[in-house]
DNA sequence: GCGTTTTACTAAAACGTATTCGTAAATAAA
DNA sequence: TTTATTTACGAATACGTTTTAGTAAAACGC
């Protein structure tokens, strides 16, 4: 379909030249008011649009940005994505999805694929099977990009995160205030820095109750989910925990078929609480207290830098916030 | 950042053409296989990348499509995605996302900017809030566009949906086979085929089972979370029936909140099922029955029919299907 | 052998916009 | 009045690609 009303229309009609049509268009101070006028009435008159691939290509903006995520089935990924999507349609920019599902491949062929100009700015949360690095060296030294929640370390990009140790700390410390002795964790994003900050949490916690800690009472996150089911089960059968902090969603709902499964009581046996947008949390079988982190802030923030840095606005670093994830007890590790 | 390296780069280091280039990079067989050769390793080398905005400028071919929804934090639209990026990501496409939050100006905001030639397609899910169709006629006559799921009637579109009718009216004998006399209806997308097949359903199984209807038994879905809690209530209060039909998802928890409020027991004073892809359906207290469709699929299936379109694949009317949802029967509608 | 087709390439013209540079007229400064 | 400055516009070019139209040379048909 070609275009059928282009500048060229607009100033054949009004006879002035697409130059100035164009720099009307673009409210540039060169052109009168009067001018200016009398061309946007006739673009909205004969509906004209801007053709974004001869204006991209001119002006070298897309005003489009990419997110690449892991998944998107999953609460937190798409309350950040509203939180994105919303900054975004403010400034008037595109937002182009890419779901990852979690392979590192995938990732990497991405972000090379973006390398083309494609895009202004690319929000990243990166994933968990990411081990080799080097895509993400070279993406941030030839576009601007921010990581959000799920980041790296050692790359000179902005990182917009929640307080992952200091509230993994908290849960711990919950658990541990609500009395157990022995709590297991499920180790998940393990080249993340964010899954390294979250057991550190956990296991300083630990260590300032003199408590029990050590690999045995730790599981594995692995891709294959009857893999983790039957893990979990072996670590609660063979370790008996009273207590378990899940780093991810994905690996708390296992507990509750684990514990169905073998007649244990959620509270009582086994207190959980897990990482979690889940709107139904307060609806489980028991309720489910969750640490649950400001997905939609987290989006929002990450966009509002990526935009900073579009427009080339200086900022400090310590104006970059770490969110605060909130702690939110329920029956799960009851009573309260 | 300008492009360093583009066609003319490749074709200065060969001494060949930039339309010999352009031709070999897109296996044009004008080329001989020796040529092509050389470009392709050379722009492998040097790590070309085809400047899109220029491509799609030229060929009026975006490589890019559109997906316009009304929310993304539901599990019907995560899968949805999910299913639209696995066949636009097999095609080499780039997937656009576009949240109307349910308003239907911002969904007119957005089909009229798509006009521009920014995408080669479009695939929507109707906005609830959507009554006047225009911008939709005016949209399927200059675009391809696939409805999904949320449909609109009378309009020269490829809609790809489930049995709605079907699934309704088979969620409604399931009540009735359970022994429920006086079934409410939670009703949404009123103004959407969708939501018109899915009340008919109900009303025709009620109908048919010479149970009492009436419009004391419906509720309409609202924006007002808190409107639509207190409207459910009232109707359990006043009409006091013993079964639900939730027409979608966001309708049933409400009912599981006012049944704690009231202390009414689920499935005993009241059975439950609601339009649902939850995840966690089985977790909540009691597990919650649901017609579930098959949203991945149905993502699937329209960004494959839209691709259709896009390749000129002729096809028949009688090959777009109507897929099937599955009735998951669990202890809100219990026993089995 | 001659005419015809095929092969493999190129020059040049788009695609529709943004921008640079130049300029005539209007206004301000002297 | 003369000069300097500002205002409002236009011509031409560039962005990087695809495509059209054309053409030598090679291959083919008879």
């Amino acid at each position: 379909m070609r275009q059928n009303v282009t500048v060229k229309t607009l100033a054949k009609e009004l006879n002035i030249s697409i130059a100035t049509v164009s720099k009307a268009l673009n409210d540039s101070y060169e052109i009168s008011i009067d001018t200016k006028q009398k061309v946007l009435e006739l673009a909205k008159k004969l509906k004209y649009e801007r053709n974004p691939a001869a204006s991209n290509l001119r002006s070298q903006k897309t005003k489009t940005i990419a997110v690449i995520i892991p998944q998107i089935a999953n609460n937190f990924f798409s309350l950040a994505i509203n939180g994105i999507e919303e900054i975004a349609r403010k400034r008037g920019y595109h937002v182009l999805i890419y779901l990852t599902h979690e392979d590192s491949e995938t990732e990497t062929a991405f972000t090379e694929s973006l390398l083309s100009g494609r895009v202004d700015g690319i929000l990243i949360s990166v994933s968990s099977s990411t081990e080799n690095l080097e895509h993400f060296r070279e993406l941030v030294k030839k576009i601007p990009v921010v990581f959000f929640d799920r980041s790296i370390e050692d790359i000179d990009a902005i990182k917009i995160t929640a307080d992952d140790y200091e509230s993994t700390y908290d849960a711990t410390v919950h658990l541990i205030n609500n009395g157990c002795k022995k709590i297991a964790y499920l180790y998940a994003l393990n080249c993340l820095i964010t899954g390294k900050r979250r057991i550190a949490g956990y296991r300083d916690a630990l260590k300032d109750h003199q408590l029990e800690s050590g690999e045995n009472l730790i599981v594995n996150h692995n891709s294959d989910e009857d893999l983790n089911y039957t893990n979990i089960k072996n670590l609660i059968i063979n370790e008996k925990p009273d207590g378990v902090i899940s780093s991810i969603e994905e690996l708390a709902l296992p507990c509750y078929y684990v514990c169905n499964e073998l007649g244990l009581n959620i509270p009582n046996d086994l207190k959980i609480i897990s990482f979690s947008n889940l709107s139904t949390a307060p609806l489980l079988k028991p309720s489910l207290s969750t640490i649950t982190q400001p997905a939609f802030e987290i989006g929002r923030e990450a966009a509002g830098f990526l935009f900073k840095i579009l427009d080339k606005k200086p900022f400090d670093a310590d104006e970059i916030p770490k969110l605060k994830s909130i702690l939110i007890k329920r029956d799960s590790t009851g009573p309260l």
